[in-house]
DNA sequence: ATACATGCAAACATTTTGCTTTGGC
DNA sequence: GCCAAAGCAAAATGTTTGCATGTAT
């Protein structure tokens, strides 16, 4: 768990020196977000055991929308009401949806887009170009 | 426009052969779907110039809704609030959108990731894959 | 001491449902 | 005539903002 626990002081470096204060929501909120497996929903973070201190939703709306404008967390859409959030790891993941039961995968796959990012950033004067696949299906157990 | 009007025939008959009646609403709100250009929220399909009567929303929900379980339309999440849904083409697109204005644009291009989808089907045991991919960025205009 | 962060409450946008009436088959 | 579709209204859900208070720097 120290390797975990480097990786948050790390990240809470970041958010410092980007002039985030250090505040035990933002602590939790980083805890959350990466000790999950998947992305998570705004309540899902509130709800993980990771997040120990109790606080409001709007609190959480805003720490994670500030963590997305320094492009420390990603949003994800899938096709859930509400949008999904991860910490932007080194390297770029992709997912798998069960349209059914709403389940998701990470694909650890080498993801085959990256090398049309730079060609379609040229083409279309676009800057800071990421992507998002997602594939959806229907998983084995919702199959009956 | 006869081509059109004949593509809005073809898919009348899919969706009375599936069950569906033909009523006006359902045929506007295919208009309205073959006349853009770009996947469209509920809203947009109501306000569309194709679409030429008047009808509640609840009524476009329950109609695409329908719609997209006979895979006639196909959802898409980009990353705005409402969700946007375009017609089935026969060949798949892949978007291209502003993270600042919310611009949309339609990249047809070949779309790399075709040939992941069966290798995917088979080793998570997910039947009827289907893919969505888009790209983030800052469009020319918003960079400044 | 000064901003930034939080809690609380309320507004908002969109989706979703229940129930009655209308209209396609 | 029967059952699906539409209209209307309301609930549900998740996001977003305003303002007073608290707290990290």
């Amino acid at each position: 768990m120290s390797g975990e626990n480097i990786r948050i002081e790390d990240l809470l470096k970041e958010c410092s020196s980007s002039g985030l204060r250090r505040t035990a929501a933002l602590e939790a909120c980083l805890r959350a977000l990466a000790s999950a497996e998947q992305p998570m929903t705004l309540q899902q973070i509130a709800a993980s055991s990771a997040f120990d201190v109790s606080c409001d939703p709007a609190t959480i709306y805003r720490l994670v929308s500030r963590l997305e404008e320094r492009r420390i967390v990603r949003r994800i859409g899938f096709h859930s009401r509400a949008a999904h959030y991860c910490l932007r790891e080194s390297h770029h993941q992709d997912y798998l949806i069960c349209r059914d039961c709403g389940s998701v995968e990470v694909l650890d796959i080498a993801c085959p887009v990256e090398h049309l990012e730079k060609k379609i950033a040229q083409e279309s004067g676009f800057s800071d170009l990421e992507h998002e696949l997602e594939f959806f299906g229907r998983c084995a157990n919702c199959q009956d």
